[in-house]
Formats: structure tokens, sequence, C-alpha cells
DNA sequence: GGTATACGTTGTGGCAAACAACAAACGCGT
DNA sequence: ACGCGTTTGTTGTTTGCCACAACGTATACC
């Protein structure tokens, strides 16, 4: 069911129009505002036809047209440039072991409203559940009175099921099997279904579409938290596996008989490059592990045992970077502060055990989203139902979320 | 690019009957017959929208309709069958360092006939590719006069560049940036532009189409020839990765300070449970190291050394579980003499470095096609184009190749 | 200010799939 | 053997979407 495309099933003249519509939000959507010759010549349709999408996407209420704004270049007609309605929003969650972001996030990606908090000591599931929904509505309160809710997307830092969004496993929360999108979504009700991803996940979709990987079909993104993960995209579409669970690159063999990981076996990568490993490597105390990136700032010399760690890392992505062929990897979380430190060693290594090929063709960078990768991934991925059907998804949203949220 | 499906491109209703078409065409292929009633079901289209298609498919040559065969279950009219016409075919070759098979396979997947050879000793690639078309003549000696090429498939242990079919390297036969692909479309003229593939990758192509990973959308196929390489399917879709390099999992960092690797860097999992490992392990002499395979079926009992071997794949495939969480894993070359033998370790190594998640929905296994994975897997990448687009490969196939490739 | 260029707009046409109605072929019960 | 219900094939019609061509319009350039 896969050589010829799109799973076996056969195309629909209302799926095309449902694609097409789709794609053209997606389009506006990513670059925000963008003309209409310019959706011409990427989409490969008909200058009539795109009229008729975007008079569509105008009367849904997600696209304005405007006046062309930039300055113009050659002869002819000027296009119409056709912007996002923020109106039509999200709400991006995420969750970290030292901290709670919520955002409103527009159509187009802009960050309408955010507020964060704290997270419940004792990382009880329905407190925390609680505190996204205190801080939602802290971002609702001032939304436009027309504004659609279309989608609801969390960041977790845990393997998540892909059907349902159970948490399988979220270490430092000291979560199993917990039904976080259920408990969520009761709190909800109706206003929308929150769909949850890992955290890594998240940030290769947010550095794919607006970071470092902007036009790069194969990315990893590596996030260092306090274990390390990865989200994958190849092919220009998220790497997801049997179960959604893949990724967890963290628990790639690694030493023969290396530490005690929390996994339950000896010697994964992440013993060696995860949080605890380089607090020990530079002082850092136990209590400070979860903000490892913040005392990792203030360091600016590279100790040995800190070269090793990078010549870890190093060896580590060549794994990756022969398994998976990635154009860009992108180190997220305290790898993004400790990369500069230890960059030669990175390099280095990475040359010795990384083919050829496909390390000719790797670049190894720092987000271009800095710390808000995940919060803006998380946005994505709530804002994916709607450009896969922008009618559709438009038909369940929510209207009055400010009011819906206070009952 | 990525969200909104297919790359951001528009669909064009000409793409809908040609997607539609190859679809059809994909379904007849794979099952070799199919009642109208079933594809119908399976596409979701309407009766007669797919009596059109049909009717299409069996004017251009590639199927034949014929009375049901199969007993019937249940009242109403009995629909159809639909049987591919196996005078559609292509080439397929595999290459291995130890000997050449060529295969004529008709549509439907039918190996019509085969042919096998010994590689020229000194591998060099002119003389591989004179062997190549010799066996082609063979096997095109009996065709059908209204036969049709419709493509030419290579499988090849090395590493394939994606967009013009360089072999980057291959080190079982010593070849280093060979453009196999244009010297062997110099032998062949127009008759049709071959396409090359990474064994493993092939395996894995085969195998998720027909054979222990049907209906199966992630799976990877580890191929032991003499270094170890994967194919690796996500989501039904071929893992290529930016430059097509993907899947060097024989290269993924195993050991901190291990054996020299023929890449250049030390502890790589080939190293451990590469064919000279493994003859080391077992007694196998040394040249017969490319013959293996055969070698360990003379074996019954696993050693130590080899139960050794055996903890090693186990703990490697832990790492593949991990990172890409697949629903099957297919273990062939001569992991397919291997696996039997040390079974036992290679659970329990997964049951220990594999994460829960991922691990409890793989299956390790042999490749339901035994030793023709990779030519299936040829003949497979032969048939993508005319499956993608059947008119219009079509009109660029071969009709008399017998004497084409006599002058 | 004239011209070339590029884009928007409108109406027409073609094409593919859906739909409805009828005909055909089978199993099953009487 | 016969009628009935069921499922499928066939045919003609309808619907919907996009392509296309012709024309109007807005800018840059000379």
């Amino acid at each position: 069911m896969a050589t010829a495309g799109r799973s076996g099933v056969g195309t629909n003249q209302e799926d095309v129009r449902r694609h097409n519509l789709g794609t053209a939000l997606g389009h506006v959507h990513r670059a925000g505002r963008i003309s209409r010759a310019e959706l011409t010549a990427r989409m490969g349709l008909n200058r009539s036809t795109i009229a008729g999408l975007v008079a569509e996407l105008e009367s849904l209420g997600l696209a304005d047209q405007a006046k062309p704004s930039g300055t113009r270049i050659g002869a002819g007609r000027p296009s119409v440039d056709v912007k996002a309605r923020t109106g039509a929003y999200v709400l991006a969650v995420d969750l970290r072991v030292d901290g709670l972001t919520v955002a409103r996030v527009g159509l187009g990606g802009v960050v309408r409203a955010r507020a964060t908090g704290p997270v419940p000591a004792d990382h009880d599931p329905y407190a925390i559940a609680d505190s996204v929904v205190d801080l939602m509505r802290l971002v609702v309160r001032d939304v436009e009175p027309d504004a659609a809710l279309v989608g609801v997307g969390l960041g977790v830092p845990g393997i998540i099921r892909g059907d349902d969004g159970l948490v399988r496993l979220a270490p430092n929360l000291g979560w199993h099997d917990v039904p976080f999108t259920k408990i969520l979504s009761e709190r909800l009700g109706p206003i929308a279904m929150p769909v949850l991803g890992n955290d890594a996940d998240l940030g290769a979709l947010a550095e794919h579409l607006r970071g470092a990987g902007v036009g790069v079909d194969d990315l990893v993104y590596l996030s260092g938290e306090v274990g390390v993960g990865a989200g994958v995209i190849v092919g220009g579409r998220k790497l997801e596996g049997a179960g959604g669970y893949a990724g967890e690159i963290g628990h790639m063999p690694f030493l023969p008989d290396g530490k005690l990981c929390h996994c339950g076996a000896r010697g994964c990568w992440e013993t060696e490059i995860g949080a605890p490993a380089i607090a020990l490597a530079i002082g850092c105390p136990a209590e400070q592990v979860g903000a490892l990136g913040e005392f990792l700032e203030g360091v600016h010399e590279a100790t040995p045992d800190l070269r090793a760690v990078g010549r870890h890392l190093g060896r580590g992505l060549a794994g990756a970077v022969n398994l998976l062929n990635p154009r860009v990897i992108v180190l997220g979380g305290y790898l993004r502060s400790l990369f500069p430190l230890v960059r030669e060693d990175v390099d280095a290594e990475l040359q010795v055990h990384g083919l050829a090929a496909p390390r000719e063709q790797v670049l190894v960078t720092l987000p271009g989203l800095g710390g808000d990768s995940v919060l803006h991934g998380a946005a994505e991925l709530a804002f994916e139902p709607l450009l896969a059907d922008p009618v559709g998804r438009l038909a369940t949203a929510c209207l009055d979320v400010d009011s819906a949220l206070a009952g």
C-alpha cells in the first residue's frame, strides 16, 4: 500500500478541493503573507483556480487580501497579497519539568499572547491539567470576538502513544501510562480535543517549518531536556513509527557496559550526554539539573570532562547521520548551551564516525527559534487538522472560548 | 512544505486520473488478481469509476478481466476479476559480491525467467555491466511479441546517490564513486533507464510489498551481506534521507574503542556482527566469507562466540527499535542463517535495551521471500514509475527488447 | 506618455467522479 | 423449479473543479 503513493486509496474530486484549499492555507500560514502570484507558482495551479481558493479562504475568515506591501521588482501589475487572519488561532502548551508555558498562536505562527507558570511540585497530572487550563484562561482573555479556536497542542517530555495520546512514559515527570489527553480533554469539554506530542518531535516540526530547517525536508532535532530525545523529519514528513514512539535516540546503545540508565539498560547514549552526566562534568549541583541550560550559560571554558561529553555527542550524532542522512541536525534544550563550548570535539568525532556520503550533507546547528521550538511545534501540531481540511475543521471550531473556559 | 501533505503542490484533475489509475494498477500488481468489487472497497471510489479505470488498464494492455475464480461466499452477482497482464514486465538485477542474478518479472510480481552468472573477479564495473546485459539477453529470449519492458531495476551492495544513481561507495566491490547507472545505461541505450537501489533498501521494499511485512507500514530490513545495511520503511514509504543514503545502520557507533572498521572509524556495529566477525566466531575460512550464509547453514550449535554475536545483534537491534519503532524487523542475508541459532540471545538483549513501548510492538523475523528479497525489490523499484503514471510510462516502454539487445 | 509586462477577472469548456436507474448473476428458501 | 433478496455491472445524467482564453488593469521602464 505504499509505492503508488497515498496508501492505496483513490482520489475524489472533493478531495482535490480539500487538498488544494488546505495546501493554499498552508502556504499562507507558513509565509504569513504571500502574493497570489507566488501561490500560483508554488502550487502549480491556474491563476483563476488560485483566485477561487483565496476567495474561499477569505469567506471562511482564514485570510485577507491586501494591497502588495514589499518593494516591487520588475514590471507588470503587482499581485495581491494574501495575509493569514490571526483570528483563527490555536492554544499551544509547552510542558516542561521546570515550567509551563501556554500561548495563543494565530494563523501564520504569530504568538498573540503567552503566559507561564510553575509546574505543581508533585507532577500530579490532574493538578498540571488544572494549571494548563488556568493559563489558557489568561491568554484568551483579550481575544477578538470573532476569533475561532481551531486546535490545542501540547508538547510533553515523554513517550506518547500515537492513537490516543496516552503518555506511556515521562521519566522526568514520573509518569507511567498517564492518560493526560483524556484528563485535559475532560477539562476542555467541547472547546477542542487536545493533541499531545513528544517535545523533541514538536521541536523538529517547528524548526522544519519556521526555524533552522526551513526548506529542508530531512532534519533531526535533538532535544536535551533531562534525557535526550530526537524528533525526525524525513522526506518532509514526521517520522512516527508504528505506535508514534520513534525518535528515542537517547536510548541508542552506546557503551557495552556503561552506566545504568533509568530505562533499565546500561550504556544508553543518554547516560553519557544526558543532563546528569553534564552536571557531573561541570560541577552543577544535582538540584539544578532541571535548569542545566542556564547553568551552562555561565560556563565559558570547556573542561576536559566537558570535552569528553562533546566527543560522545559527536559520536552519537554520527550514528544518526549514518542511519537517517539528514541535511540539518538542530541541537535544542541544554544542548543549545553546550554545543558552542564543544563544537570542535563534536565535529571531530562526526568526521571520524560519519560516513563520507551523508556526512558531507549534514549541518549541525542551533535552533532558529531559540527556546521556543517546542511551543511553536505544539502550535503547528494543533494547526495540522485545519490545514488538512479547512472547511471541516472550522465546522468544529470554538468561537467563544473565553466564556467556555470560565464556566 | 510538509504538513498539508504532498509537499505543497496543488492537485490537478489530470493528476487525479493519473493517481487513481496508478493506484488501481498498484492494487492489481500487488494482488496479482483482484475483484473489481474489492478494488472499489479498497480505493473508496464509485463502482462506475472503477469500471472506467479497469477498462483503461485493459486497453493499455496492463490488465485483463476474467470470470471470477475463487469459491464465492454469500449472495449476489459475482464480481469480475482483474488480472495483471504479465506482458508488461521489468528486468531485475541482484548484484552481489559472489554472484549475479537477472530476472524478468511480470506485472503482478511473477518471475517469468531468471538467469545467474558469476561476477567478474576484478569487479570491474564495465565488465559487470557487460555480464548484466548478457544475462538480460537470456531472460528476454522467449518473451511474448507484444510484451513491453517498462523498467530496469538493480540492487547493489553499496551507497547509492539518489539523484543520479552514482555508487558512492561499495566496499565489497571495491567501488568508489562509480557511475554504474551511466555505464549500464550506455549499454542499454533507449531500451530503458536503469534504476539503482541499495540492496537493503530493496530488501525492505520487497518484504514490505510481498514478504514478511505485507500490510505493515513500518519495517526494517537488515541485510547481512559482508557488511550490514538496513532498509527502512516508515509510514509506508522508503526512508531515503537527503541524498538517498539513509539506512547505513552498520556504521552506528557501538563500541567506544572497538575494532577498526573499513569505513575508517572504530567500533561500528558492523565490526561485531559483520561477516568477518562471524567467520571468526565459527571458524569459517577467510576465503569463504562471501558465502558465509551457506557456511552457517552447516552450523547447528551456537558456540559461546556466536552467542556473543547474537547479543551484539540484539543490542544493536534495540537501537533501531528505539529510534525507528518498526513493527517488523526482517533479517536478511547471512543473518537469515544466523538468527535461528542465536534467537534467544537476540531476544534477551532486545528485552534489556529496548524501551517497553516500542519493544512491545516489534517482531523480529526472517524474510518471507527467502533469498530473493533483493531481486524482488529491484523489480518493484523498476515498476514504481509505471504505478505512478501508467500512461506516461508506457509511452516510453520498449516493445522489442530482444532485438534491441542483440544489436 | 506610450509600451511592455504581469496579474486579476470573467465566461466557457472539458474531464473525472458521483449518482441513479436498470439489468444481470448468484445464493437461498420454498 | 421458481421467486426473492442481494450484490454487482452498465448506462446515461449530473455535479464540481480546474484549465484556458480573452479581456481589463495596474505597474515599471523608456
